[in-house]
DNA sequence: ACATTTTGTTAGAGGCCTCTAATAACTCGG
DNA sequence: CCGAGTTATTAGAGGCCTCTAACAAAATGT
């Protein structure tokens, strides 16, 4: 852990950039508790990341991002926010699983490809019109198997 | 690996698959070659398969997958066919570095998650009437940093 | 200030997965 | 049939990460 760019690292990182930004002092108990794992797990962890340089923490004390970590931390979480967003905003799907989801597909995003996947959130949800209608469309396919007849009219009008 | 459901195991699971389905005897060196790792690390995952009942194996003889082992292995490829389209074909990521990434999502999509990504795939990518316009635009987006004339327009008629 | 409760740490075990080094089994050309 | 080369396995170590049990420090409230 070291390099401090296991999944586990990250997810820790993000947690303690949560907690913090919640305005909370960072603890090991609330560590514990956003990410379900028992104390001395925590305790573990945050040697390795210290030791790594990206996380400040005496015993007992309270706990503190780097520069370096929080850096890492909020690359972590800006990768969560945007899959989030494609599959809350886009592809519709129940956000407790997306949340999910987000959570462990977080730590396998390259950056070229978080890149585009912003991009294309913005490019499709800041339509100077709004939602477009293809989104609705996509929303009715997948409800019914096929598409609606707006989508099949403009098809036609435009094939 | 009991459940046979770490990542690791659904990586031999595919490797596996991959090489059957080009015809050849699936055999230790092969996967090894595949997956990028020595050959005891084969062995040893290949025990613990078998003792999931994923994989029939026994010494120096050739792999197979058990029913069970298919059925997963089926659906990690498809998890991964289809964040690779996504990637691809939707995103315009470069090719190898969808590979990659495809490699490491594969393994963190719910199945509520994958229908909905191959069902907005077959959506947007089957339109009667081809790519659609607004892929174009995207693309057009992410190198100009602004919409193409076609796009404004649009909005601007439909707006 | 002291006993209780909460919080945090240490110690030690264990699972997963990989590696290297050494060994064993297989395969093939001669 | 046999020896060389290939292929596969075992043995053992080590990193990562988690857990439980036991203990230590800190915080709380009366």
């Amino acid at each position: 852990m070291v390099t401090g760019r296991s999944a586990s690292a990250e997810d820790y990182l993000e947690a303690i950039a949560v907690i913090a930004s919640e305005g909370a002092p960072v603890k090991v108990t609330g560590i514990s508790k956003v990410l379900g794992v028992k104390k001395p797990s925590v305790t573990y962890a945050l040697k390795k990341l210290s030791e790594a340089g990206l996380v400040r923490h005496q015993r007992y004390g309270d706990v503190e991002l780097t520069p370096k970590g929080a850096t890492i931390a909020e690359d972590v979480c800006r990768r969560h926010q945007t899959i989030l967003g494609f599959l809350v905003d886009l592809l519709n799907v129940d956000p407790k699983v997306a949340e999910e989801d987000a959570c462990r597909m977080e730590h396998s995003l390259s950056p070229a490809t978080l890149e585009r996947l912003e991009k294309f959130l913005e490019f499709v949800l800041t339509c100077p019109r709004g939602e477009p209608e293809w989104l609705k469309g996509f929303n009715y396919y997948f409800e019914h198997g096929e598409r609606d007849e707006e989508c099949l009219a403009r098809c036609k009008r435009e094939g």
